[in-house]
DNA sequence: GTAGCCCTTGGAGTGCGCTCCAACGCAACC
DNA sequence: GGTTGCGTTGGAGCGCACTCCAAGGGCTAC
């Protein structure tokens, strides 16, 4: 069990949006200490870091969260959770090929300015 | 020489987003024709469209500003402009590589799904 | 000449994903 | 018991990249 601080240090996201992330339902409600302050076990850190690759190849906020309402909501929503994250692959594959192809066009005008062809 | 309707059409770019881009300098003035409207010629639209593939690899549109002001400065910032590209593309490698790894993560888990062993 | 349409402008508004703030609480240490 | 330090809350503010709006101008068709 780690305190905000940590839990920010540790997934790499600030503890504003860890509050934030909580607070529009992303989270489950964090169990808190005598103080009141929240600590996070190992499983809301594994959980984090999921919602952090989510995030970091694309994911709208609002589709997590319909993602998070999802498990919450227990294991008959499996199917629909595995047709999110295909959808959701597909899309991050068709990032990466568009990501490649502009990078061809770049290295090619990188190529004009290394042989002197741009004026 | 289009119109802006045709240029936005061409591109994939709105025509606000067009005039958008002139007014923060993104654009060189683009040429009037006698009733004041905006008339693109090729060169504009080559210019969008790698304006474009720089937006859609991630830079920023400040960095697209100072880019764009090095070229309208003449053959003599050429290296500048060589070596932003370059640290655009380093970026955009980044990002690719980053993307593989994340969508790793995301086979797994759907793997997991897939065999039923979620809960 | 008037209707319809496309364009112009400056400026305001929007949606996203945070980020910051003021006011306050609690616990520990001197 | 005062200060320090970390946390709490609700709500306001921010930066980005557009996107929309009202008011108006000019061309074309009828």
């Amino acid at each position: 069990m780690v305190g905000i601080r940590d839990a920010a240090a540790r997934t790499g996201l600030s503890a504003d949006t860890l509050r934030y992330y909580e607070r529009i339902g992303l989270i489950e409600d964090v169990t808190r200490d005598g103080a009141g302050h929240r600590q996070y076990g190992d499983q809301d850190l594994r959980w984090l870091e999921f919602l952090l690759k989510l995030r970091r190849t694309g994911m709208h906020i609002h589709q997590m969260t319909a993602y998070a309402r999802l498990v919450r909501q227990g294991p008959h929503t499996q199917a629909a959770r595995q047709a999110m994250l295909e959808a959701h692959r597909d899309e991050v594959v068709a990032r990466i090929a568009e990501l490649t192809e502009h990078l061809s066009a770049l290295d090619y005008k990188i190529a004009l300015y290394r042989d002197g062809g741009m004026t």
